[in-house]
DNA sequence: GGGTAAACGGTTCTACTGTTTCGTTACGCT
DNA sequence: AGCGTAACGAAACAGTAGAACCGTTTACCC
């Protein structure tokens, strides 16, 4: 009954052990997808026991959730450009790069497949995305403080309305965002913001 | 090398284990999502011999392919209300409600999981919101004839604007949208149309 | 530096997924 | 109605995912 296996002893071989199997699994995310991820060939890449990789994530999504909690520590300071149609700009291109890097875009639709049936999967997706969105939403507030955005416009959710056309894209047809696409994301966001439909 | 199974004789028995096995098929993705979709399972429900399942469609993916084939051809009819607004409004309602819908939402959910990792599932997934969007363009176009739009608005990215931040809410946070979320869909669409976000 | 137990890793075993075979049913055609 | 064969279905078979066992390594504490 000693709860997780990895969280009495974290350092050293366990650290490496983990390190190693979540290359691994990036590895083959970014080869065959989130289907073709099996346990036992990420054990063999990451040249690990294949009882480790069962007994600490169990099953496809556990290592998935993993993965992500993993990414998550490595999320990227805003940035800041004095306006907020700007900031938005930064945030919707920051999004774009994300899902077109060839690594980090498959390891995000896999984390959204994993999510759609697996519980633990879909919490950890949510965190993420508030941490990422309580990062942001600023930049929206200081637009509201300057007298660009309307009074009382919901700022996480004009960051979100950022993403969402980028991921849609992304999931439903496919195609990868280029930068013009994200350039109309961020200024469809800012149009609807400036319009008021955030408000309330 | 009869090509395909059912498709010489696709009437009588072979339709009605066509069904059986869809709707089988659509209870369990329902009940325990895209990976917990075992074709022996889907078969035990359906009554219907396990071999049957394996031979016609062979995967999980190839399943979920035909069950969106299946669902594409109910598409329902596009409302018409008479200025461009109404309209989005309308299908940002239409969207919500079939997304709300436990069998469809979970279906949907299952189905984008489904085509991150398999690229026939992506190509049906495709042209299931091809169609879709095809049904629905007319509005936009017609609220550029109207003047309540400006010429040269692209009407596919308004139609797929519409529906975005509805998946992107229920993808990343699990929440069912509803309908105040509808409707912030529709005028943030609308906004960002008539600012010309979607020219060119 | 030594003790303790947490974590790893090789092997074995079981249960289940998916395939193959072959006999049976019934669709479509005349 | 009767025939030929497409499609179905039960059972035997094969391959593998994932669990259990147990010895080995090594991280943490003193």
């Amino acid at each position: 009954m000693s709860a997780e296996p990895g969280t009495v002893r974290p350092g050293g071989r366990t650290a490496r052990v983990r390190a190693a199997v979540l290359r691994a699994a990036g590895d083959v995310l970014v080869e065959q997808g989130f289907d073709g991820l099996d346990l036992a060939d990420v054990a063999r890449r990451a040249e690990v026991g294949k009882t480790t990789v069962y007994r600490r994530w169990g099953s496809v999504t556990g290592l998935v959730a993993d993965l992500l909690a993993d990414m998550a520590e490595q999320s990227l300071p805003r940035e800041e450009t004095g306006s907020a149609l700007g900031d938005l700009r930064a945030n919707a291109a920051l999004v774009r790069r994300t899902l077109a890097d060839p690594r980090q875009g498959a390891l995000f639709r896999a984390v959204i497949a994993a999510a759609t049936c697996d519980e633990r999967t879909a919490q950890a997706l949510r965190r993420f995305y508030e941490v990422r969105v309580a990062e942001w939403a600023p930049c929206v507030e200081q637009g509201v403080a300057r007298g660009e955005l309307p009074v009382g416009t919901d700022a996480d959710a004009v960051v979100r309305a950022v993403s969402a056309p980028l991921y849609y894209q992304l999931l439903t047809t496919g195609v990868i965002p280029d930068a013009p696409a994200a350039e109309r994301a961020a200024r469809a966001a800012h149009a609807a913001a400036v319009a008021g439909v955030y408000v309330g």
